[in-house]
DNA sequence: ACCCGCACCTGTAAGC
DNA sequence: TGCTTACAGGTGCGGG
């Protein structure tokens, strides 16, 4: 479900609940989906919460002495936050279908809060690291860059470099950082390119309206909370849902009318993924540009 | 070296 | 109604 606006979504809204709380108790149910340091030290016990960062789809929580905690969400996963009942217990929360590790902690102001990930499809995990710049060198070096801040020249640079089409390249984490199933659509769409061109065979001027496609689109989507889909398993870390869904153009729309011309989308299997797209305000193909 | 296809899990919805 | 099948926001691996 997360996406880099859905994952930067939830990393805003934890940051506004858990910064500069300390993390009283931990309790992990599973410990298959940690990596790393599984003790309560390995995950953060002890320590204040110093801030939240993000990489593409990928967060991290680091605490004041330095120790980090990625987050992955993959298909299924979600961090919530609830105030703790039960005082000072994990409580009944602690064992709820699918929550794989939860964090009792005590707010600046004094409340307790527990926080749990949740993750049914286990795609997801947690990594743990004793720095933030070991969390970074052995797990993000290997990212591209942030799909919201890559600039048009590295892009271009990029997408030149593989020869798979347009949709398998944005979906390529280590090309670029950020882009899902949802906003790999959407950004073609925006900008007018069909999802099986050939990344390599791009010109620049449409590589440059695809980057603005893109970040215009990720940001409208940060700014509505992310996409929840029909079955409503994406929410922040409050539990709200996002609103983004209703202003998906292609995704999950096949065979509706394009809202731009009308024509009916299709929806065919590129890059290994489902994939919506208009075929006449997608360009196949560069053409020599002419009044018909 | 690159790229594709599939496996990894569980839940839900559609199809028979 | 009930069983079976297909598909789902992501990644990592083997093999071609």
């Amino acid at each position: 479900m997360p996406e880099l606006p859905e994952v930067e979504t939830v990393r805003r809204s934890l940051e506004r609940v858990i910064l500069g709380a300390t993390v009283e108790r931990v309790a992990l149910h599973r410990p298959d989906v940690v990596t790393g340091d599984a003790s309560p030290e390995g995950l953060l016990a002890g320590g204040r919460i110093a801030s939240l960062a993000r990489h593409g789809k990928h967060m991290a929580i680091v605490a004041d002495d330095g120790r980090a905690l990625e987050v992955h969400l993959g298909m299924s996963g979600a961090v919530t936050c609830a105030p703790a009942r039960g005082g000072a217990d994990l409580g009944p929360w602690e064992a709820a279908e699918h929550v794989h590790a939860a964090w009792l902690v005590r707010t600046p102001g004094g409340g307790l809060l527990s926080m749990r990930f949740r993750d049914p499809r286990r795609f997801g995990g947690l990594w743990t690291f004793a720095s933030e710049e070991a969390l970074r060198a052995r797990r993000w070096s290997r990212l591209g860059p942030d799909a919201l801040s890559i600039d048009a020249r590295d892009l271009a640079a990029r997408l030149k470099n593989t020869r798979r089409t347009l949709k398998a390249a944005l979906l390529d984490q280590t090309l670029i950082a950020g882009i899902g199933n949802i906003y790999a659509d959407e950004s073609m769409f925006a900008a007018g390119l069909s999802p099986v061109r050939l990344s390599h065979r791009l010109r620049h001027e449409e590589v440059a309206r695809l980057r603005e496609a893109m970040v215009a689109i990720l940001g409208r989507a940060v700014a509505a909370g992310g996409s929840t889909l029909r079955d409503g398993g994406y929410a922040d870390s409050a539990g709200a849902a996002g609103a983004f869904q209703v202003d998906h153009a292609v995704y999950g729309r096949r065979g509706q009318p394009c809202r731009r011309c009308a024509g009916r989308l299709r929806s065919a299997m590129v890059g290994g993924r489902t994939t919506v797209w208009c075929s006449r305000c997608q360009s196949a193909a560069r053409r020599a540009r002419s009044k018909r």
